[in-house]
DNA sequence: GGCATGACTCCCA
DNA sequence: CTGGGAGCCATGC
């Protein structure tokens, strides 16, 4: 696994619950902040390797953009379900945006 | 190495 | 508010 990747997912592991955190906020503290992209990779193809919070997960205003799953519990739910009030699809992000005590800045 | 793929983000009309 | 376009970049074939 590549180091962005590890650290991705260990940033991701570390989201307390009941915060949120960007794609493009992620990928700062992993060392790229330009990496959203490979943020949202990782979700996608470790989330059911990993039980992985990507519900914790947002796009950078705080909106949630995954198309609905009819069986799955949406985002929304899940989210709801730990006690972040969710707006027309959107989170406060001054009130549950998260950011962790460490960071990988640069290499 | 090249090429396609994204659950993104930013900017402007 | 919506929509379009460009930039970005790790990963997999």
């Amino acid at each position: 696994m590549q180091p962005f990747t590890e650290r991705v997912l260990k940033i991701i592991l570390s989201i307390p619950k009941g915060r949120v955190m960007s794609y493009g906020q992620i990928a700062g503290c992993a060392g790229n902040p330009r990496a959203a992209r490979q943020v949202v990779r990782v979700l996608y193809t470790l989330s059911d390797k990993y039980s992985l919070p990507w519900h914790r997960v947002v796009n950078a205003k705080g909106e949630i953009v995954i198309k609905e799953d009819n069986n799955k519990k949406t985002q929304r739910d899940l989210l709801e379900a730990e006690g972040v009030t969710v707006i027309n699809n959107r989170i406060p992000l001054q009130k549950y945006n998260y950011y962790p005590t460490f960071t990988f800045e640069e290499y």
